[in-house]
DNA sequence: TGGCTGCGTCAGTTGACACTAACGTAAGCG
DNA sequence: CGCTTACGTTAGTGTCAACTGACGCAGCCA
């Protein structure tokens, strides 16, 4: 998760995941997409990698990557975590708000 | 949104994130939960606001601060986006399929 | 007005990261 | 085998970002 965040968080690395979202890509073919040298995609492929965004298959010399969408889902399924805490501390807070009206001056917490 | 992934990728973000997400806290008093220093904290809270992720109100001296969900459904909306484009890639490969069935070798583009 | 509180801002440092150039490696071909 | 192709990996560099300590500033109270 906290991989998978970092990953998408670099611009690159999201347009990497776009062309390989749904069509098997070559490295070669990838890099060959950008104004930057090989191995800086190569790297890019593998924080990707690492982050579970992408899976990598050998054919010969090559590296076909394509993008694993269940990576993206559970970030997205974090964001949506998210809002189900609020739920929670809403009780909290509303509870709170019924037992003592005060209107909190200057003690925290 | 560029900003909003960026800021979100920080751990600490998103802890401060969690902390003033329905609760509205005074910067001392989130700055007093980390281990981090005041000014740390601060230029955190800078990041999140200008990333439209909080938003900051003055009472007197102090600053509250208070999450802005609209900003992570935004970063959320994005995430989304990624399954929509995904159909239509998934119509134009579909098509090119039928038109030329011949199995790509090393010709790119 | 002097002094305190609550925060932000400003240098300056350290560490992470995106990048390049050079090298190493596995697969296919003559 | 030697050569080429298609990569990844390594070492080194520039840049940005997170952090600390010192300072500055607005609001409040005596």
């Amino acid at each position: 998760m906290e991989d998978a965040l970092r990953a998408i968080a670099e611009p690159r690395r999201r347009e990497i995941l776009r062309l390989v979202w749904n069509t098997e890509l070559p490295a070669g073919e990838i890099a060959g997409r950008f104004a930057v040298t090989r191995p800086a995609i190569s790297q890019h492929l593998r924080v990707l990698k690492e982050a579970g965004l992408v899976t990598e298959r050998r054919d010969g010399t090559r590296r076909l990557y394509r993008a694993r969408p269940e990576g993206l889902a559970e970030v997205r399924a974090f964001l949506e975590g998210m809002w189900d805490d609020s739920l929670e501390r809403l009780k909290e807070s509303a509870e709170r708000a019924q037992k003592g009206r005060n209107h909190d001056a200057g003690n925290h917490d």
